[in-house]
Parts: structure tokens; sequence; C-alpha cells
RNA sequence: CACCCGUUAGUGUAAGUGGUUAACACAUCGGCCUUUCAAGCCGAAGAGUACGGGUUCGAGUCCCGUACGGGUGACCA
């Protein structure tokens, strides 16, 4: 019997959201729709002072950059919100009130001083700073948040002094952590609000979350979850705890390795759909080392058995290769569509641009662009005659080639002369008139191709030709040819 | 310091409950193609599974230890 898939993701609004973040977010996506479930947007607001302005929209356009829609929660609706926890306090406050009638949490009043001071002594002696339990038994009057913050005062979990909590990672097998380690954490802060540890449990139980699967970080604070799924005798999910996602060197995925925001990807020109693919086989395999993908067949593939349990690195070069292979696949029209916005920037391209003129340039620059970003330069020449010419390949194809001034001014007249159309008519008139000047055709092609582009690489040179046409080549010859002669009287 | 988690070619992953010469992809190198650069096709090199012990007829897969990396130890999440 399968039983209802629920899970939720429950970013704090403390910043903009790192690609960590939004790989839990996508695996707690994918295994929903895989299950058929239902996947749950939830914002953990209740640190008031780390909260930072527009996180919130900043974590919708993530998630709907790579159409990772919730089904319920935050934005969505549904029939267990709110979902932001700074609306449920109610809820807190009462789970709280039972807990303390029935002894399992009790209200404190210790100050940050005293706290301090504990702490500092312990490490002294070399244990771990843990709070010394001292309002425990002081039975302290609990009269809801308002009271808590009237007072300066806490609730605490009466967390059990010895014994053992394990609890079954689906990852990593049972997980176990002595009792003793752990001391009674605050539930509900003197301001009122829940701590991180209380309402996850609080709202997953009464959102009915099925599986959590978040970061390994969370790994040693789930005896503490479980001590509370148990106190409040509530079913425990089942936990999934996803391996860390490091750079390049090793080391934990950070601003160092350049970009964790998302939306920096979309800027330089790296598809949705390509980082989709890429970040579900961060900690993930289908099993069969497939590795490009579709949505459709990572969700039908997605599966818990997939995952892995060591840390997965960050590695841009793998990224651009999927990119490269995504673009390759769309045609030339899509391509310029996506591409255009990088293109305007640079003023290459305007609302004017003809489109179907656009989408044969892309046709012919499909499999040479990694990112849409490198159209800027893969492209330009197409859009605007050459402003600048490659050094080396100038020199090689052009000014250092004996007599070109003659060769090229043939070739000018060649074409003016006719009424070359296609990549056959340029490449048979060419052919001709190196034949004619009883040269290698290969002197007017590289003189050509540096004429026309201002670089040595690119896609095959009569097709170029079919797509700008005769006038402007025409023109970019003169061009060419006038910076020559340009060179020839400095150089004398 | 304590408690947890992890460790398969440069990188990402594969190798049903231990069973032949550890597989695939990216990157690298070489060849073919070609006017160039890619793409594509063909091929090569690259790990004996962090290290050391053990259990076993047999271990990447199980156990123990060490090293390294990481997480947690908050009135942060």
């Amino acid at each position: 019997m399968m039983e209802d898939v629920r899970v939720r993701f429950a970013p704090s609004p403390t910043g903009f959201p790192h690609v960590g973040n939004i790989r839990t977010a996508l695996f707690n996506y994918l295994f929903a729709r895989n299950r058929n479930g239902v996947f749950i947007l939830r914002i953990e607001d209740t640190d008031r002072e780390r909260l930072v302005n527009g996180s919130e929209k900043a974590i919708e356009r993530a998630l709907s950059l790579l159409e990772i829609r919730p089904d319920e929660g935050y934005g969505a609706g549904g029939d267990f919100g709110p979902y932001r926890q700074s609306e449920r306090i109610g809820i807190y406050e009462k789970i709280a009130a039972e807990m303390i009638e029935k002894k399992t949490a009790y209200v404190c009043d210790c100050s940050e001083e005293r706290l301090d001071k504990i702490r500092a002594r312990l490490r002294e002696e070399k244990k771990n700073p843990m709070y010394d339990r001292f309002c425990r038994d002081k039975n302290l009057p609990y009269e809801g948040v308002e009271s808590l913050k009237a007072w300066g005062r806490v609730v605490r979990f009466a967390s059990p002094f010895e014994g053992e909590t394990s609890y079954e990672d689906f990852l990593r097998g049972k997980v176990r952590f002595g009792n003793e380690t752990m001391d009674d954490m605050v539930l509900i802060k003197k301001d009122g609000f829940p701590t991180y540890n209380f309402a996850n449990v609080v709202d997953d139980h009464f959102m009915k979350i099925s599986h959590v699967l978040r970061g390994d970080e969370f790994i040693s604070s789930t005896p503490k979850h479980v001590l509370l799924y148990r106190s409040l005798n509530w079913k425990e999910p089942l936990f999934v705890h996803l391996p860390v996602i490091l750079g390049s060197d090793k080391k934990r995925l950070s601003k160092r390795h350049g970009s964790v925001s998302i939306e920096d990807y979309e800027k330089m020109g790296i598809l949705p759909e390509a980082m989709f693919n890429f970040l579900s086989l961060l900690g993930w395999s289908p099993g069969n080392n497939e590795e490009i993908l579709s949505r459709e067949e990572i969700i039908s593939k997605f599966s818990l058995e997939g995952l892995s349990t060591s840390p997965a690195v960050f590695d841009i070069k793998k990224l651009e290769w999927i990119n490269s292979v995504y673009i390759s696949k769309m045609t030339g029209e899509k391509i310029f569509s996506r591409a255009k916005v990088f293109l305007c920037e640079k003023k290459l391209v305007g609302e004017d641009t003809d489109v179907k003129y656009a989408a044969q340039v892309f046709e012919l620059l499909k499999t040479r662009l990694p990112k849409l970003s490198d159209s800027v330069e893969r492209a330009g020449y197409f859009f605007k005659d050459p402003w600048a010419y490659d050094d080396g390949a100038w020199k090689k194809s052009f000014s250092g080639v004996e007599e070109i001034e003659y060769y090229v001014e043939s070739l000018k007249n060649a074409i003016a002369h006719d009424e070359p159309v296609t990549k056959d008519d340029f490449e048979a008139l060419l052919r001709k008139t190196a034949e004619n000047l009883g040269i290698k055709t290969s002197v007017l092609i590289h003189a050509l191709r540096v004429s026309i582009t201002g670089v040595s690489a690119g896609p095959g040179l009569f097709e170029i030709c079919e797509v700008i046409g005769k006038e402007r080549i025409l023109k970019r010859l003169e061009n060419a040819l006038k910076k020559y002669k340009n060179e020839i009287s400095q150089s004398q």
C-alpha cells in the first residue's frame, strides 16, 4: 500500500536562495511529482532579527524560474494554512501550553548572562556547553506568549537525562544519539516566536508531512525533533538527509566558488531547463548513468533509492556542457528568443530585428554556444559589421599575405558582378575566382572570413555568406580593404 | 573538545540481499571529417574503490581502527 506523500520545502526568508536550497526544493518537488503527492512551500520566518526584505519574493522567483510550483502552501493556498510561521503563533502557543501541563516543557527565566556563564564554565572544563536545567522544577507559571514577552521568559523542553534516542534515516540507516548530549532546548523564545526546532515539528505534524527531505546539516538536530514527536505522541515523518553540495575545491559551496544564486546563472545564459537537469543530478542518479534527461523523465525516474549519501560537487563545466546540449537541440528561432536579451543589452539587436534572419543565424550557431550569453561574441557580426578584427587572424589570413589587396579586390568584383544567393553560389564563385587567379582557394576563404566576421572561427563560411547576403559582404570587403590600405600608408 | 555524517579515475555517477579483467558520462589526449571553430563519429590514457587491519572460498559492498573532509553543539534556520 502506498502512503500519501506530502513533502515540503521550508526556507527561511533570510536572504536570497542558494543553489543548495533550491536543490532541496527540487528533490522534494520531484519526489512529490513522482509519487503523485503534494509539494508544499512553507516560510519559516521565526527569526525576526535575520529577516531580509524581499527574500520571500526571491524564493518565489527562484522556484518559478525552474518551474517548481508548490501545490500547496505559501502562494498556493491549501487546507493546512497559514503557511507562514509568523502567522501561526497561536498554534505553537497552544501546544506549548499542553506540554507544560504534561510537564514535558517548562518556563525558564534564566538571564542570558547566567546562560553565558554556565556555558563558559563548561567549555573550560572541556564539556559540552549545555543548559543546566536550573528552572526545570521551578514550575513558573505560563500564561501564553504575551506573558513570556512581558517577563522575558522562554519555554524549554524537558529533555530526558539519560538513555538514547535513535531514528531511522532513510539514507544512512539507524542514527543514534545519547540523550545526555542534548539539553533542554528552547521551544518558545522570549519574543514569543517559536524556535526552528519547535515550529518545524509542530508544522510538519499539522501539515501531515510524510517525508522530510532536507540538507544533512540537520542530522544533528533530528534527535531533538524525534524527542518532540514522541513526547507529543505524534507520528514522525520519514527523515531523508540529503548530501551537501561542495565547490570544486571540495569545500562547502559558497560565494568564493562564483555564484550561488540561481538567478545569476540565468544572467550567465544558463537555461533553466538545463539547470533543472543539472541540479537533479547533484546527489541523485537515475541508476543507469543517463545524464541528459527531460523534466518528465526525471520526474518519472526519481526515487529515494537513487539518492546518494556522499557530497556532490557543483561542477560548472558539467553545467555548461548540459546547457550546450540543450541549446544545440533547440531551433534557431527558439534560441534567439532566449538569447535576445543578451544581444539587446549590447545593442546588437533591437525590437525591429528580423526574427526570420535571427533564426537562421542561430541555426548556424547552435552547436557552438555553450551559454546564451556567448551569443554576443559569437553572433555579433551577423548583426553589426565587424568593429574590430582579431589580431592573429588578420595578420595570418589577410595583411600577412602577398598580393592580398589584388586578390580581395578580384573577389569583391566577382561577387559584385554576379548575383550569388545560396551558399553553393558563393562557394562556386569563390572557387572559380581562385582558379582564375591561380591561387589556393583557402587564401580567399580565410581572407573573406576575416573580412566579414573579424575572427577566424565560426560556422561554415559559405553558410555565413548565404545568411549575411551579397550587399553586406561587399561592404565588409570594402571595410577590410580600407583598413589594409590604411595600414600600408601608415607603415610607409 | 564532544557527538554525528561522509570518503569509488580530475569531476559527476554505476556496480540488486558480498561473486568473473570496477561500468558510463564530462573534462583530457589522438584520429576521421572540414576553409576555421564547434558538433558528430572512432580510439587512447586514467581508479583497484582514503589508509591499515579483520570476517570470508571470495569485500567497493560486512566489522574495527586511523587519516582527511564536513555538520551540529544558539532564545539561527
